[in-house]
DNA sequence: CCGACAACCTGTGAGC
DNA sequence: TGCTCACAGGTTGTCG
């Protein structure tokens, strides 16, 4: 999926385009992903206006307000292969597409999701009263998120420290590829079983994740297959991966052969010699 | 509580 | 060309 950078990058590139404006009519032409979008959805955002887009790890949240009525919070989670986008509304719907939202200006903002492991849920009034929001780690681009936390929930832990990194319940938005990237940006082999982590190397660790995701995001994600952001536009951080997918290619920092293995079902890609145990 | 694993679903590319 | 298999950016639920 979209990582917390590609889904920063939508959110930066639709928030002009839907922020104040008012929802004419949605449009759900599929109801099946990872959990069914609510019956009734389409009447609860109709008419409302999109008062802020704000995002919250790999969450968009669509924050609505309507005159009379009760506010709440269109929650949209792109999965593994979900892409939101504007199109217009001569624009025909495609075979993913599952989800339009058609706002009074005639801009469309559609959800396109192949997989169909996305989400589009409403929460009325407090978004972080829904569940899935509720039981997130912190943010890591902010303090919330630092290595005095990554110690206090690696101690216990004997999972190798990767799978720490992208327990949402730890630190938001980590996924795979920024796993991978920041673990060679910190110099830890992603093998390490999370509770031999060293306070000092927390600290590393941390800043490493702020700065991957900080540069990804400043190239607007990365393009894998054909995502694009909300502008349309695609991102170009896969150009600068260092280990993600370049098995066999030499280390940028080394020239050692870049390593690739296995944990939990996910690539994982390392340098043998700049990240140790 | 932790950890390993299957499950959800479709598309794509590699290998034969 | 076409078949089969492994794998893909995520997360939840189940079971030990």
């Amino acid at each position: 999926m979209p990582e917390l950078p590609e889904v920063e990058t939508t959110r930066r590139g639709l928030a002009p385009v839907v922020e104040h404006r008012v929802i004419r009519r949605a449009v759900v032409r599929h109801r099946g992903l990872r959990m069914p979008v609510p019956r009734g959805l389409e009447r609860q955002l109709a008419g409302a206006r999109v008062a802020a887009l704000s995002r919250r790890g790999k969450y968009l949240l669509f924050e609505c307000t309507r005159e009379h009525g009760e506010s709440g919070t269109l929650i949209v989670h792109l999965g593994m292969s979900g892409r939101l986008w504007v199109v217009d509304t001569v624009t025909p719907a495609q075979k993913h597409d599952h989800f339009d939202l058609e706002f009074d200006n005639g801009s469309v903002v559609r959800l396109r999701d192949p997989r169909r492991f996305g989400l589009v849920l409403w929460q009325a009034g407090d978004p972080f009263r829904h569940a899935l929001l509720a039981a997130i780690g912190p943010e890591p681009l902010t303090p919330a998120f630092d290595g005095a936390v990554l110690h206090r929930e690696t101690r216990n832990r004997s999972t190798p420290i990767k799978l720490v990194l992208m327990n949402s319940h730890v630190v938001a938005g980590v996924g795979n590829i920024y796993a991978n990237e920041a673990l060679f940006r910190a110099g830890i082999d992603p093998r390490l079983a999370a509770r031999r982590l060293s306070r000092a190397r927390c600290d590393t660790l941390a800043t490493a994740v702020k700065k991957t995701l900080g540069l990804a995001i400043a190239a607007g994600g990365s393009t894998l297959r054909d995502y694009v952001g909300g502008d349309g536009r695609a991102g170009y951080f896969q150009n600068q991966f260092l280990v993600y997918g370049r098995a066999g290619e030499s280390c940028t920092r080394c020239g050692t052969a870049i390593r690739e293995l296995r944990l939990a079902q996910r690539a994982t890609c390392y340098c043998p010699q700049c990240q140790k145990r």
